[in-house]
RNA sequence: GGGGGUGUAGCUCAGUUGGUUAGAGCGCCGGCCUGUCACGCCGGAGGCCGCGGGUUCGAGUCCCGUCACUCCCGCCA
């Protein structure tokens, strides 16, 4: 592709639009016989001493630049070093059928060089930018800019422009229209830690980053615009994970008016269904719609609210099965109101003794007692717990779980909640060893019908277990009749490959609802004017019905770039820690900002 | 806030039960080399073994503390 010319900043030594004729990715026989221009970085220098290759480098390509000891300017090629910035004029040639590089998309050519000017040298590097070698983060962090010209991180954030842009794209054909809210603002009733920032203006007031645009969104529903979005910025002062960064992260932030859950389902499918087909490398999608599975049946069926579908693995409750049982451990766990969660492993009775010691030293490292299991033979069940169960209870096991000779079951024992949970990680440990998930997919699924309410195991006392804000189903009524921890909600969460991508919800949109709800969760009327005054009259001048979710960007990107962290897809992230070893952020400031600020320190704690 | 991992040359790493002067590859510097594409060959410089303390005749190695990066739990709808 021929690039533009004169449109590049003035370097002071040149003329301007005097860089490139050509881009380091663009030259091809076609070019053969001109006269070309081309800048960039020196990527590899292979000097033969009288003769010379230049791997040239940009963000389109490589080229590569040959000449020999006979040249005026071999000592100013002889003397670069690798990274520095350089432009070279030569003559296009083709390449013999013996030194065709089919590596290089521009490997049936080379440049003989006539002329190099040095645009900037480079001094000996910190790390290597012509390899992909694994380095520490603390190196890669410090030089980001030198760790983004390597070819993956380069890869990764071109790749996360490109979905951006098809998400934007889908988001319009979808009806929807863009916004920005404040960063500035208020904070919000998310359940994390708020930025804050100091007023100047007011003596010891302090603004929030928006841990989300939650309530701007909805005002802008209640403002008449019917459906928004935004490529959101989110702050959250939280502590980081491997998916889930320090301080900053992007959502796809969406709403929309007049709208019930299934609306909501309708819209996103075909725009998240679209981005991952397009991005996704011929990878499996699910097609919309996709799967839709109650919060308990994905408790009971996959011991997760986030399952990933590509393993075939499926949980079944077998308490019945060792109720009053002769086996007396689970027998007597049972009797005190735990249950036994069945968890197959097809195929597994072939496996040598030491695969099932490994899975129960396992169990033991993630906080279980160990992990039971049965092998199942023509002849009925093998192992330490079949011993102990009579033919018709083996036979009940296999019955519930499918199992079949040469399968082995495994079990969890334990508190319902604990019981699914451990059955979830049993479940994906076992689908992992056993290689049984779907490979090259990208498998989608709603999880719909959280509860309202839940139990805070260590009070007693009734909580929202997710957004506040949320419509309970069933409205007023349920609200006013049923036993809350009963109550539903129209809340969800779209999950991709066991991966959260977002939470959502019907709002709840009247405030005599949401008085009844926050009554139920222990909150007075007072609390709810104190707290969330300026939505709450909002709702009482007519809001319209509405609804939307939020998926994650970086997940997003981190799923169709296949990278397991996210900072991967970040271009500059901060560490762990939430500090940027390149700007040096967080850092003091000087006292009169401070003054300013009306803000004394307390003396700092010691540390270096 | 808690638990685990890692930390040795600019970079990636090796370094035995504690034992002489801490090694290799890449990079860097010098020399040779006209068809390489991770070019090749020869030579050289480069070390607070993260930092502090301790045990010991002797510590890169063992113990305690601490710092940095990282993974997990808490936390994050």
């Amino acid at each position: 592709m021929p690039f533009a010319r004169g449109i590049l900043h003035r370097d002071p030594g040149l003329p301007m639009h005097d860089y490139r004729t050509h881009t380091c990715g663009a030259l091809r026989p076609d070019h053969v016989g001109e006269t070309v221009r081309l800048s960039g970085w020196v990527h590899r220098k292979r000097d033969h001493g009288n003769l010379m290759f230049i791997d040239l480098r940009d963000h389109y390509g490589i080229s590569q630049v040959v000449l020999d000891v006979s040249s005026r300017i071999f000592p100013v090629a002889e003397a670069l070093s690798n990274e520095s910035v350089i432009r070279v004029d030569g003559k296009v040639v083709r390449r013999s059928e013996e030194t065709v590089n089919p590596k290089l998309a521009t490997g049936e050519v080379e440049v003989q060089a006539a002329e190099i000017a040095v645009l900037s040298a480079a001094e000996p590097l910190p790390m290597p930018v012509n390899q992909d070698a694994g380095y520490p983060e603390e190196i890669r962090l410090r030089h980001r800019y030198l760790d983004l010209r390597r070819e993956d991180m380069h890869r990764n954030i071109v790749l996360r422009s490109g979905i951006i842009e098809s998400i934007r794209r889908r988001m319009r054909e979808q009806g929807f229209t863009e916004f920005q809210t404040p960063i500035l603002t208020a904070s919000s009733p998310e359940g994390a830690r708020d930025y804050l920032v100091p007023s100047r203006i007011h003596a010891g007031k302090f603004y929030a980053l928006p841990q989300a645009p939650q309530q701007f969104k909805q005002l802008l529903m209640i403002a008449g615009f019917d459906r928004y979005f935004q490529i959101a910025p989110c702050f959250r002062d939280e502590d980081a994970r491997a998916d889930r960064s320090p301080g900053e992260f992007y959502q796809l932030d969406f709403e929309m008016s007049f709208v019930t859950q299934e609306d909501v389902f309708a819209a996103l499918e075909p725009v998240l269904a679209g981005v991952f087909e397009e991005f996704g490398g011929g990878r499996a999608v699910t097609a919309p719609p996709f799967p839709r599975i109650p919060y308990h049946e994905a408790m009971e069926r996959y011991g997760s609210d986030k399952p990933d579908l590509r393993n075939p693995l499926l949980i079944s409750d077998v308490t019945e099965a060792f109720r009053g049982s002769s086996f007396g451990l689970f027998a007597r766990a049972i009797a005190g109101g735990s249950v036994v969660r069945a968890i197959p492993a097809p195929g597994a009775g072939a496996r040598p003794r030491s695969f099932f010691d490994k899975l129960n030293d396992w169990a033991r490292g993630e906080g279980a007692g160990g992990l039971g299991y049965i092998i199942f033979e023509d002849a009925g069940g093998k192992g330490p717990i079949a011993r102990n169960l009579d033919a018709a209870r083996i036979e009940a096991v296999a019955a519930a779980t499918g199992a079949e000779p040469g399968d082995a079951v495994f079990f969890a024992c334990d508190k319902p909640d604990k019981a699914a949970a451990f059955a979830g990680i049993v479940r994906t440990r076992l689908g992992n060893d056993l290689e049984l998930l779907e490979k090259d997919a990208f498998r989608f699924c709603w999880i719909v019908d959280f509860p309202m309410f839940e139990l805070d195991e260590a009070t007693g006392k009734v909580e929202f277990s997710h957004n506040p804000f949320s419509m309970p189903q069933g409205g007023l009524e349920a609200l006013e009749t049923m036993d809350p921890l009963e109550i539903k909600a129209y809340q969800y969460d779209i999950v991709c490959n066991g991966v959260e991508l977002s939470s959502g919800a019907i709002r709840n949109h009247l405030p005599e609802i949401m008085y009844k709800a926050f009554a139920i969760a222990g909150y007075g009327p007072e609390v709810v004017e104190s707290r969330f005054g300026g939505m709450l009259s909002a709702l009482k001048f007519g809001a319209p019905p509405h609804g939307g979710s939020a998926p994650g960007i970086d997940r997003i990107v981190m799923l169709l770039a296949d990278e397991p962290n996210i900072r991967e897809v970040v271009a500059f992230p901060m560490t762990q820690t939430a500090e940027d070893l390149m700007m040096q952020a967080p850092a003091p400031v000087e006292p009169e900002r401070l003054r300013e600020l009306h803000i004394r320190l307390a003396p700092p704690p010691k540390k270096g």
